[in-house]
DNA sequence: ACGATAAGGAACCGCTGGGTCCTTATATGT
DNA sequence: ACATATAAGGACCCAGCGGTTCCTTATCGT
């Protein structure tokens, strides 16, 4: 009954942040409304929506918080710091509703700026400079020829990724990620490798 | 006012179809809602509920009539039949709305069957076939190795360019196409081509 | 000519994202 | 210590959504 204590500031907006992750996880994208996250955070929506401005920027503010810092993996080899880095993403992946991306996409298209942060968390724009430290490492060891492939290349393997969890419905078979690293990425990163 | 004319059967089903592509074209697939179909169409919900289970059914059912048929290139080089194949896929990609792809695949999502009959015309299950002739054409030409590559990378092409529609906002670059063809599908078909 | 079928149309349901308004608890400047 | 600005809590409202129900009436097969 007294619930005389209320939150407010950063406290109050990391228990909302937090529930809002909570109830993605539990509800899905599309079934975590603005109402069960108030609820669930304890508070109204009034107080949700003097933060952020729509549903899926909340949803954003939630994912950025919970977007893995990844390591940049070094086993002395190409094709295993690709797939060591793959597996990483695979997990963190693995931990987000399987509607999120998709109802991201759909939910910032009329809006560039909110279209453009939706895709530093989601397309991995972080996930780009590490793959760029494993292959300049790879071209020092000279492993893979020396210089940058192209950006589209750099992205290939997360766009890969990606696209199997987009377009699959149950969990990602074993082998995809050694798959995508051995049958299509290796091969292009020894161009006409004298081997 | 003496709208005499009552429409039945299959008339009235392919005029609500039509309405569906309409205003899917016009609305896109977030705004396309079941009333303003009907109302486009003349009709009222009830009719479309009595076809269709749900709002994605339907829309599936207008994109399956709309899909297009994609006759197999044959310009006598690998690389060249797919630049075209991939053409005309870009341009029936760029009539469909930008959200559509995403929004079915959010909305399809707890039902199985309806992601699989999703699946066959967004993922281009169609299209496969006609890279698989292309690939068959160019070993008999020599072109390639004999045999197919792996389901994964018949699907790359296709799967990369809706890849691209999904992830970019404005209209597609315009090297999209042959970017991916040169630099990531080719390369990977002649795996250690002698020359 | 008639009876089964189904179209048209309206009302309804629970819910959504988004917003308003008022009361009351809290943090802060003095 | 107290006054005041700020903002939390919470109730309520809104138009519209997907989906459903019900009733009237036009059409089709026989």
């Amino acid at each position: 009954m007294e619930q005389t204590k209320r939150r407010r500031g950063s406290t109050l907006e990391e228990a909302i942040v937090e529930a809002a992750w909570d109830e993605l996880r539990e509800a899905g994208y599309a079934k975590a409304t603005m109402n069960s996250i108030a609820r669930r955070a304890g508070t109204s929506k009034h107080v949700l929506y003097r933060r952020w401005k729509s549903r899926p920027e909340l949803f954003l503010a939630a994912l950025r918080r919970f977007a893995a810092t990844v390591e940049v993996p070094d086993t002395g080899d190409v094709r295993d710091d690709l797939v060591a880095l793959m597996g990483r993403i695979r997990q963190v992946f693995d931990l987000l509703p399987r509607d999120l991306i998709s109802g991201l996409i759909t939910d910032t298209r009329d809006d560039p700026a909110l279209f453009d942060e939706m895709r530093a968390y989601v397309m991995g724009e972080g996930v780009h400079d590490v793959t760029r430290v494993i292959l300049r490492r790879a071209a020092d060891r000279g492993q893979v020829e020396p210089g940058l492939p192209t950006a589209r290349i750099l992205r290939l393997p997360i766009d890969l990724l990606r696209n199997e969890y987009l377009t699959s419905c149950g969990p990602l078979a074993a082998g995809a990620v050694t798959e995508i690293i051995d049958d299509i990425v290796m091969p292009l990163l020894r161009p006409a490798a004298r081997r």
